[in-house]
DNA sequence: CTGCACTATGAATCGCTAA
DNA sequence: GTTAGCGATTCATAGTGCA
């Protein structure tokens, strides 16, 4: 049995499956990250070769399923690369191995489009989406999706007015919702696996200097929808920060592993001026 | 070696396998099909089982590649359905198997958003994305990026005949592309690999009879970027025309196959409908 | 203060050339 | 033969600076 050695709200110069083995068995409510992908940044990390990019990810995935409670959910933001005019297919490989070899339950997969980085290739067009891919260890996570509704249009609201007078026959009939929740809620939209973020251009910011950021809204978005406050949300890659700095924004405790020095000066330099900003 | 049978302009009621093998050879310029997806539409179709539908889908594809261009390509829309609070992972399966065990270069992943159908689900949100996967032969497809160009931003044509005045050095330095298209087109952007295409409420038309009809704009844009007008479209599950009708509209030849002979009047009442309109 | 011009850059990729 | 490096290409966005 490990023991939690590791305080919160701390990023760790480590390795992740390192620092993974110092946390205690069902400690994390939520993860969110965004490993390295294949054959990237060559020179700022190692880089992970393509066809062994799988079998590189198992054991942290391993580690990831023991730390994370049975109410937790855990993201993945990874997109496949083009080589000779083809797009990779290692990243669907781990899907399928997460969920039939370690167990991991696949819930789901979310389509980010953001701003494609302009290119013009043999066949196809620029990338203009990266998938998000949502794991959970049981059926019975937590889930607060007016968290994150969006306002209603006009129109829509009334309509559901005039359905709202005319009571519909059951409560709810919504697995995990409780009824007045939608009442209270009549102005709010469910959103859906679609998530529209373009992304910014950080020439001037902290954020620049880590040369693959996702926006802050990402790591908001599934924080608000799949954890409550006050819970634990680790990132095991954790960069320039941006998963802290979206936990500490929604009043949630946080903790990362980063083995490059200068990135968790970044960080940590973004979280004071967060800090102080408040 | 086998003949082709077949006139173009028709949809023949047959299983897209009997219809396949009556085609010859390389005698097909493009491919777009959503086929039956698993465990749908019982009663409609045949349902194929999740864990049966690639080796369902093998035979299938392995004739589609067969009867297309090398210079042709090959796009399948296909979701995967959640069952039990999990996504199916059949879809990944399929796209690998047909690079891995088929051949089939996997150029990329389109993905098509459009407005979800509402519901509440345990764990997750609605659906509001669609991928669409495409195929070629080789290298060396048809490729006609600015037919489907999009209005550059004011700014950006600007900047854009600013750059143009001191003409850069090389001629294109760009494989597949001819300089002066670029030129031609200084007020055309690429569009990139995410479509959004929301989905037209269908409850008066002739599309709504059809339980699962894509946009007409989707195989419109795959028909213009992948095609050259005269060429022939095949769709091997037709339903009720779409493909069908965004061929006529752009001038393209096309065949199609389809079991359901309620569906087939259904496509010959929209393309007589197109026809009439012209 | 506003408006416009200009610049930097974002998980990119390809073909060519030199080693 | 193979590989590594470099230049060229593309545009939405945000920030800077000047008129």
């Amino acid at each position: 049995m490990k023991i939690k050695e590791l305080k919160l709200n701390e990023i760790y110069k480590m390795d992740c499956l390192d620092g993974l083995k110092k946390l205690k068995n069902e400690s994390i409510d939520l993860i969110i990250t965004s490993p390295p992908y294949a054959d990237r940044r060559e020179g700022e990390y190692k880089s992970i070769k393509t066809n062994e990019y799988v079998n590189w990810f198992i054991p942290i995935a391993e580690e990831l399923y023991r730390v994370l409670k049975p109410s937790g959910s855990f993201f993945i933001n990874i997109k496949s690369h083009c080589s000779k005019g083809e797009r990779e297919l290692y990243v669907y490989e781990l899907v399928i191995a997460l969920k039939k070899k370690l167990g991991w339950r696949f819930v789901d997969e979310f389509t980010w489009t953001k701003n494609g980085v302009p290119g013009r290739f043999k066949g196809r067009f620029k990338n203009g989406f990266e998938p998000i891919f949502h794991f959970a260890k049981s059926s019975e996570i937590i889930f607060n999706p007016y968290a994150v509704g969006v306002p209603m249009k006009e129109e829509s609201i009334k309509r559901a007015n005039r359905k709202a007078t005319g009571l519909t026959k059951n409560g709810s009939g919504f697995a995990g919702m409780r009824r007045n929740e939608t009442m209270v809620n009549r102005s709010l939209a469910l959103p859906s696996n679609h998530l529209h973020i373009p992304q910014k251009s950080n020439q001037y910011t902290l954020q620049s200097k880590h040369p693959a950021v996702f926006p802050v809204e990402l790591p908001e978005f599934f924080i608000k929808a799949f954890s409550d406050e006050g819970q634990v949300v680790l990132d095991p890659f954790m960069g320039s920060g941006t998963t802290a700095i979206a936990s500490e924004m929604l009043g949630r405790k946080w903790l990362g592993f980063e083995t490059e020095a200068k990135y968790i000066e970044i960080a940590n330099e973004r979280l004071k001026g967060y800090a102080d900003s408040k």
